[in-house]
DNA sequence: CTGATTGCAAAGGGTTTGCATTGGA
DNA sequence: TCCAATGCAAACCCTTTGCAATCAG
């Protein structure tokens, strides 16, 4: 049994979690380095990077792959998630049906589909 | 309207499409190079990377991301990927329901879904 | 006090790209 | 012949890390 070490509240965190309850963006970490620096300026990409991957490892929040880098998401469970491989725009999609996601070996951490195609609008560009 | 140029068959394409068919491992570039090199020795990776990313863009294979890393598949519409963000490791299951996946404004590319969470073994670890 | 967390910057590592050469149609 | 595709290696770029300083509990 690995133990389980004690953490701490820094600014630095209360403010990433704060911003991502408040958007509905999907940032990557760039972005959220970004908004998170007009509140504290002194704040370095590399603890973004580790704050968010914190949260994620703790469930708090969700990390999304798009077309190499990573989003991240307030957790909300229960939703769907279109990605557009063309232009990476994530659109949240409320489920229409219940999914019956019970594995006997597997453990879903959340409710949180991820189908990839082309969005209205890349679509139109004919190939 | 773009036009689509030309594209030409070589033997470096034949070669990964037939390994990609013959595998249900979900290989990474770095694997189909290495197993590509048996038949083709002078073969590059970025030659690999390049056809790859052809093949996916022309939908005939599948590109999924795990842990910061791409995989590719060959194409299998109507299965559930299931992805161990812990491990890696990617199992397919047959979907058990018929989904309702027609968005008015999001084109489907292919029914696989891609779920994440913790595989059986390594939910075992405790943490 | 203690040691978890941060800032900074360098390192990492998978993926992409420029360019001269090769080879399919 | 023509230009798409390849091989090679350097460049990219997002992400991770080592380390000394800092700060929450």
């Amino acid at each position: 049994m690995i133990t389980t070490k004690k953490k701490r509240n820094t600014l630095q965190k209360t403010k990433i979690l704060e911003y991502l309850h408040s958007v509905h963006t999907h940032p990557t970490a760039e972005v959220v380095y970004e908004n998170i620096k007009k509140k504290i300026p002194m704040i370095s990409l590399g603890t973004v990077y580790r704050i968010l991957n914190a949260l994620a490892d703790d469930n708090e929040i969700i990390k999304l792959e798009v077309n190499g880098e990573f989003r991240y998401d307030a957790n909300n469970c229960g939703h769907i998630h279109l990605i557009c491989t063309k232009c990476g725009i994530i659109s949240d999609r409320e489920m229409n049906k219940k999914l019956d996601l019970n594995f006997s070996d597997f453990s879903v951490h959340c409710f949180s589909l991820i189908i990839k195609g082309t969005c209205k609008k890349c679509s139109r560009r004919v190939k």
